[in-house]
DNA sequence: TACGGGATCGTCT
DNA sequence: GACGATCCCGTAG
């Protein structure tokens, strides 16, 4: 499958293109092994005024600066001191919009993700969760900023796309700081995935 | 099954 | 010097 175009990672709306990328499948190709998914969870992360947002209020700081380039890159930062999150930039350059992906329903380099996982057989934990999914696909933050259309992580076009029905929309996770930004429903998933980081219906 | 807390460190104040 | 866009394991019921 073709991988996505810059002018998909380029459209203004990140809200809509965080639901676009649903059934999309994100790979990595890393030390020579290939591993990847179809993306079943996302947020949107609508920039400067979005109190969520790592870049609410124009905040433009050396980890941030990724954020305000053109679409069509990765974001990756540390969470909690331990997580690695795998965010894609999109919109245009000055414009710091990102998409975080929180659930991938594993297809490609299974063995390689038990490995990094630790894990013996295949359970919905593997890829559920922003920081779940970036251990299993090797992502740290040697793959920040880098270009999708590149040859170490990049996400392919998928001709069957979700319908409507079966996808939902709530709020986003662990954003309860954001106040009155916290209740936007910006967090999308498929209905029923098992690679959804928290029970869906 | 559900809840609670510890892990662990880069980033910004 | 405080705090997270989280995960995992222990304990309890």
């Amino acid at each position: 499958m073709p991988k996505l175009p810059y002018s998909f990672y380029q459209q203004e709306d990140v809200i809509s293109l965080a639901k676009q990328l649903l059934g999309k499948k994100l790979f990595t190709l890393i030390n020579g092994e290939l591993t990847g998914g179809i993306i079943v969870e996302t947020e949107a992360y609508n920039g400067i005024i979005d109190k969520a947002s790592h870049a609410y209020n124009g905040r433009f700081t050396p980890r941030t600066s990724t954020m305000y380039k053109t679409g069509g890159i990765s974001y990756v930062y540390l969470c909690y001191g331990i997580h690695h999150l795998f965010n894609v930039v999109t919109g245009v350059e000055g414009s710091p919009h990102a998409v975080l992906i929180r659930g991938l329903e594993p297809t490609d380099g299974l063995s390689t993700m038990f490995k990094r996982r630790n894990m013996q057989s295949l359970a919905p934990k593997i890829t559920a969760g922003p920081g779940a999914l970036a251990k299993a696909l090797g992502i740290d933050k040697n793959l920040n900023a880098k270009d999708l259309l590149g040859d170490e992580v990049w996400i392919e076009d998928v001709k069957t796309k979700y319908r409507n029905t079966q996808i939902i929309a709530s709020p986003r996770v662990g954003v309860a700081y954001a106040q009155d930004n916290a209740l936007l429903p910006w967090r999308f998933y498929i209905k029923g995935s098992q690679f959804v980081s928290k029970p869906n219906s």
